[in-house]
DNA sequence: TAATAAAGTAAGTGAAAGCTTACATTTTAT
DNA sequence: ATAAAATGTAAGCTTTCACTTACTTTATTA
């Protein structure tokens, strides 16, 4: 009788792009026009995807962690590298760390967290992924420190590495040796650290 | 003559209330009106003090950090507590961390890095604390890590404390067992890790 | 005391941003 | 074919915000 309607694929097609401005520019500057010339349509079809600009936003925190959980099965899946689990991950942020501008949606949605929705995603966020980097942590036989706070240290560090590459503060190679030795520092059993 | 100018002193006294808000609100969502509102005077003084709203935001980074490398000198001098510099400062920033709200600031301040002024406040700062962080960790007599990679990881756990803080992702006594866990682990030798 | 510049008041301006509305076009099911 | 709902176009509306302007008052010093 009628149209059927596409909105969900849409949504999901233009996601990526979504995430990308806002990675770019952060929540406040990104524009709702600038949003929609970027995905190349006007701007009430994105209104008719997601209620507000913030909706726009929650979906974007939303669709970063799930692809870079994605991204973290594959890297597990995949049997190059070295064995252990929490070594291979860490060989591959050390490298490949915030080429997304993973970061950038965080440190944004950070200096948000009056708003209630902002911040119940954040938490979800990092409930996720402390989990996740326990899971990992867990699979070493031996461990100096708790887990748990083995992988808050991972996290920081992981926050700082951010930084440190966003702002140079080290040239890429010395920032990668940086995040392996430290990383290993926290979950390696004493005799490597 | 003339009237002299108290237009330094005036800016001395208001940066600190100018720094509250912009680590309440952000760098986007403080107005210059709200800022005015809570110095108790109108837009246009705080535009003889400084040239636009982004000096305000560049002047409160750099009295954020001196004010912050300050307290250190005098938990250091304050001769109570561990006779251990590093000890010293981790015992303190555990339990002190985040208490004005000094990382909104700097979160704020990295989703406007493609601003060059705003970048350079950014770097100019985080090299100086790294600084600060690798002296204090060099009054130990040895440690595991090299010094300067200790200070990444310390600073990184210490970002990653400010989130855990904001979204109360543990409460605070656990919080602080962590950092002190971490900061341990990153600056002892081996046997304690 | 009178000239002079700083400090304060109050209103306004132009641009941008979030969101809406009115309307034309396309696609599907009957 | 045609009704109905989805999709697309274009303009506009309202509010907010950074910054300005015109003016009055206050304090200083010569």
């Amino acid at each position: 009788m009628a149209r059927p309607s596409q909105a969900e694929q849409q949504s999901r097609k233009l996601l990526p792009i979504v995430c990308e401005v806002f990675s770019e520019l952060g929540y406040r500057r990104t524009t709702t026009a600038e949003l929609a010339q970027r995905c190349a349509v006007r701007e009430n079809i994105l209104y008719r995807l997601w209620p507000d600009k913030k909706a726009m936003f929650l979906a974007a925190i939303d669709d970063i962690f799930r692809s870079r959980a994605e991204m973290w099965r594959e890297i597990l899946t995949n049997h190059s590298g070295p064995a252990n689990a929490v070594e291979r991950i860490i060989e591959y942020e050390s490298k490949h760390q915030g080429e997304f501008g993973f970061y950038r949606i965080i440190f944004t949605a950070l200096t948000e967290t009056d708003d209630d929705d902002i911040r119940a995603a954040l938490v979800g966020m990092y409930r996720s992924f402390h989990k996740l980097v326990c899971e990992q942590i867990e699979t070493q036989e031996e461990v100096g420190l708790p887990t748990e706070m083995a992988a808050w240290g991972l996290l920081g560090l992981a926050t700082i590495s951010n930084i440190i590459r966003e702002l140079k503060l080290l040239p890429p190679r010395q920032r990668e040796k940086m995040f392996a030795a430290v990383a290993k520092c926290l979950v390696s059993t004493s005799s490597t650290c």
